[in-house]
DNA sequence: TTAGTTAATTAACAAATGTTAATTTTTAAG
DNA sequence: CTTAAAAATTAACATTTGTTAATTAACTAA
């Protein structure tokens, strides 16, 4: 049996064929660490499911700093999915922390899929779901926490989250800086 | 022509029909500033849509904080939506501000009747990937965005909230104390 | 209007975080 | 192993925000 079926099947119920469907339209992909795979202002089209290594997803301020908004670990889903819901250029950038084997899937054709198929339907829907509670958890976190209790949530999700991701990107996640992670680090050993 | 079908019909197409079965599990209510539609740990089988007044949604941390999450004015939708759908306890309270008018909705029949209405299941997806995006925008204001931004943030989208809703609440929704917001005002005026 | 209550501002000091730069540690390359 | 580059820590000082308490302003009820 196929994992990523498995995997799928496990959010919603779908059948083989919604499954080989979604399959003629998504492309594996092995990307290098560095490669950008949703650039800065591109209008996307393709969502992508991350079955090796780690994304980042971040943000450029005006004052050029760089904010990290999530990291992606397998298997999750990955897209700038306000950009395509809106065709509109993306505001995010989708970069590889590490080499990354990838399916690439066309978000629109995705679409068109889910409009004749109510399985294909359900699973976006759960999908949507999913992504609700997490920003919103992530939201409460970030407005009742300060930095450290931040810290010590995302080594609750990610318990090995030193190891993987470097200071800076785990201090721009947290929306502070690689010095007061440092501190923080300190403190809670 | 009902201006709540006009509404709803503004976001995704439904047809009369649709609207008159979302009617049938629809109760309108009137409710006195103070009311907890939602209270704390209560499980909810109810979505709201507010057409007119004020509503909070807010957080509790264990020190007793209380953090606003959102603010909701007319019209809109309000509902503790994970706990709906995780059908568990609220870990929010949805709480009327002013006096509101509302249309209570049963969230697990509008979920049985988007089972058999594609038209009501894209309104739900909908109004999904509207969340979506305005969580998503939110996170992503609380992490680039300093407290001063935050809040001019804030004013362009309700440009008379220093009217509609009092420094302490607003300051819960910012994430910072009252004293802070007031050092702002003053700084920016 | 007046007294009492609540909301908002201000002040004084403490704690958290930012900024810059120097130093140390780790990693990678030869 | 040695050296160069990158990553992490530390230090010193500035800024932001929190905390507590006093003061002022605004609102409410009698």
């Amino acid at each position: 049996m196929d994992r990523n079926f498995t995997f799928l099947n496990s959010i919603s119920n779908i059948s083989e064929e919604a499954f080989s469907e979604v399959k003629k339209i998504s492309t594996f992909k092995k990307i290098e660490a560095g490669t950008q795979i949703v650039k800065l202002s591109d209008v996307p089209s393709k969502a992508y499911m991350l079955v090796s290594g780690i994304i980042r997803c971040y943000v450029i301020t005006e004052s050029g700093k760089e904010f990290n908004k999530s990291f992606y670990l397998p298997v999750s889903f990955a897209a700038s999915l306000t950009a395509l819901m809106k065709r509109k250029p993306s505001v995010f950038v989708f970069e590889a922390l590490t080499d990354c084997k990838i399916y690439e899937i066309d978000y629109y054709k995705l679409m068109r899929l889910c409009d004749t198929n109510s399985n294909l339907k359900n699973l976006y829907t759960k999908v949507l779901e999913f992504l609700y509670v997490k920003y919103e958890k992530r939201l409460v976190e970030s407005i009742t926490l300060n930095a450290t209790e931040r810290y010590l949530q995302l080594k609750k999700e990610i318990p090995n989250v030193d190891e993987l991701i470097s200071q800076y990107q785990i201090a721009s996640y947290l929306g502070i800086t690689a010095v007061q992670l440092s501190r923080i680090r300190k403190k809670v050993s």
